[in-house]
DNA sequence: AGCATTATTTTCATTGCTCGAAAAAAGGTC
DNA sequence: GACCTTTTTTCGAGCAATGAAAATAATGCT
């Protein structure tokens, strides 16, 4: 049981992470800003900065504030994150790539390493040795934040293990059932936690476009798998603690289409690109499911479909239904503003944008609420990195640096 | 914007609130047992006693804690709620029934008062008139109560206004649209609130079954309408701040059965208990739904279906596949352990229970993680009042009784 | 009856936190 | 150099939690 009771310990330790979130959104301030933002008082924040500054996770800025020509009074001295104060290793993970990035305590990339992965390269290599290697070669080409590295962080794709130290089920072949987070925590002594790339998309955009960041927005992936992350007013929720939902795997047509999972009639089995081209192409549902898409057949597809193509024009049509129909079942249960398509299918939201609506039209709750809006980004890849990153570092913020004992220095 | 400081101001409302909620849920207690289970200190309970204690919001009982016949120490001074601290006034309605209850602070019903609702029921009064009337004669029979009413709390069915000042819809004829708990509130001068029946189930049973307290359990209704809802690990979630579901209302088949909400394919148009019927009766799915299904026509029908009936076996499992694809869908995004079925349809679980295990078992995530465990319990009524009495008992005692200034009294 | 034993509850001194007000600091303006 | 203006720090007050010690209220034993 967690300790539920309050002491002054808790208040000192809930307003520095009051600050340091407010760094972490606002980037560098001064303590007068810092006191307006978090209604702090002046006092409590020279005191806690002082805590801060003395264990060197914030530092002072040598001010180039020059902003305004016209300053009257004392000139404000901006206080930001201390950049070598920690280190984070964040591995972004998909089918065919491995994304190794090291990322100092201010969220400036410092090092960054990619593989691709192929079908076997699980089969050649244990998945934790494969993240061991990567995690040594960055340690290896900046020395100095081997000392200061404090956390790992993956983003995957697939279902978690309860204990979140590995996968139960991914599309990466060999991956699933290995323990690799368990293992690469114990080899490299770091704590290792897995994030579901749906629930960091859904993390990254509401960080990049801050116009969303209190809304409730429902971030759905449509590529090479369709996934589907959730932010109600700036909480992400969903499944358990990971966070994220199976979307892509939610029924859509009972003994429908074969899906790569292996189970019949999911959304992903209609909506993602494969699933649109066997469509597109009239093979049968049954069919097993082609391995992987490249992106220039996608793009060709859309194009075929937004130049008059019958058949293509079906396939997003019936990808839209199966988006639509999804999303109607999970507006029953959660109610976003805004719906956000990312990745290679966000290229063809105008494709899918008719299906979708009809689908969501034909929902009560959207009779009586209204539509949500309907947005589109295509690039996905920086969400995911953007979302890994900040759920790392506000979490290192709050769990580790609010924490710190007053004597303890970093 | 709430105000997120922490002073030491809120470090006492925290752990009032906890006092409090540990009386609320172990009954009276002894300070000792009190700082045992809230992980206070004794000097604090004893602080916190005696602030509570000259506020009349709690009171040491004359101890009559003969439970053990050889106590060696000092005897444990219980104390329990001031049954005189608060009253609140709950009104459960549906489709054919309103029932006002005066329960006091420590949860004992003083009084209460049932009336039939028929379709008319709101053409010939206004709901808003409708409910103050019931207010009117609660108040006039327990004089004594007037002066510490605290709260008012509706159960309802239907979409709440986002403002929670009435129904957006509603099943029950002229209830929606009505603003009927703001006029409530600002003719008793009283706070309103509404709840949806869905997530009093799930908050009821919480209360009822220890077991179940901190588990996540989606809590389904099948009667005359098909609700959920959902709590995870012990927190109530879903749309809005309302917290519950339109499960009864989710898609299962395109442009399928007529619902009684004016839709298509809902999952109360195959599983609620008209819908059943019409199944059962081969009566054509466009045909508008009955409007009320006697208990022992329904009783009926189970019966005939247990003893082999085929027609009536049908209808049962249609509704079985209808709740179980919804089941999955739902648990696409969220994780329950335990599936409680509640109301008249769990008289006819063992009916249900293969076509929902069945839709269960073609989901990835039941393949990966196993089936969650399926219980019935056939009584509705007891958990939604309990759901609603103790939603509404807790919510004062952490929202106005924490945080009571000092020298205040109630 | 008297004293030891035992468990509960209260008292007390200490510590740590936030806060408002006042003071100090660090620049520009005239 | 005197005066303004804005930021930052200092200081004393107030409040709450805590561990240790004291007080309290019974029973058990002789």
């Amino acid at each position: 049981m967690t300790r539920n009771v309050s002491d002054s310990d808790s208040v000192r330790r809930q307003n520095r992470g009051l600050i340091l979130s407010a760094l972490r959104s606002g980037g560098p301030q001064s303590r007068t800003v810092l006191a307006g933002v978090t209604g702090l008082s002046h006092a409590s924040v020279t005191a806690i900065m002082q805590d801060l500054l003395a264990q060197r996770v914030v530092e002072e800025l040598t001010s180039p504030d020059r902003t305004d020509g016209r300053m009257r009074g004392r000139p404000a001295t901006m206080v930001g994150f201390n950049r070598a104060a920690a280190y984070v290793v964040l591995f972004e993970i998909d089918v065919n790539r491995l994304r190794a990035s090291l990322v100092d305590y201010s969220g400036v990339l410092v090092d960054r390493i990619e593989t691709a992965i192929t079908p076997t390269t699980f089969i050649e290599t244990a998945p934790s040795a494969f993240f061991a290697t990567h995690l040594e070669s960055l340690r290896q080409r900046t020395p100095k934040a081997v000392k200061s590295l404090r956390r790992i962080a993956i983003s995957v794709q697939g279902i978690l293990e309860p204990d979140n130290s590995g996968l139960k089920w991914s599309p990466i072949a060999k991956l699933a059932g290995t323990s690799f987070a368990g293992d690469l925590a114990s080899s490299s002594g770091l704590p290792v936690a897995l994030y579901k790339r749906g629930r960091l998309l859904a993390e990254g955009t509401r960080w990049l476009d801050p116009s969303l960041h209190d809304t409730s927005v429902a971030t759905v992936f449509v590529g090479s798998t369709v996934a589907m992350g959730l932010s109600l007013r700036g909480q992400i929720t969903g499944r358990g603690e990971g966070g994220a939902t199976e979307f892509g795997h939610m029924n859509h047509i009972p003994n429908g289409a074969l899906c790569r999972c292996g189970m019949r009639g999911c959304i992903e089995a209609y909506a993602a690109d494969y699933g649109i081209l066997r469509t597109s192409y009239s093979v049968p549902e049954t069919a097993p499911p082609a391995p992987a898409v490249p992106a220039q057949q996608f793009e060709a597809l859309i194009h075929r479909a937004e130049t008059g193509d019958r058949d293509a024009t079906h396939g997003f049509n019936v990808a839209g239904r199966a988006i639509g129909y999804g999303l109607s079942r999970m507006m029953a249960m959660f109610d976003p503003t805004h719906i956000l398509i990312v990745g290679p299918g966000a290229r063809a939201l105008n494709l899918l944008r008719p299906e979708i609506a009809a689908a969501l039209s034909s929902s009560l709750v959207c009779k009586v609420n209204g539509l949500p809006r309907i947005l589109a980004h295509p690039d996905e890849r920086e969400p995911i990195f953007t979302g890994l990153m900040m759920k790392t570092l506000s979490s290192l913020d709050q769990t580790d640096i609010a924490a710190l004992e007053s004597g303890a220095r970093l």
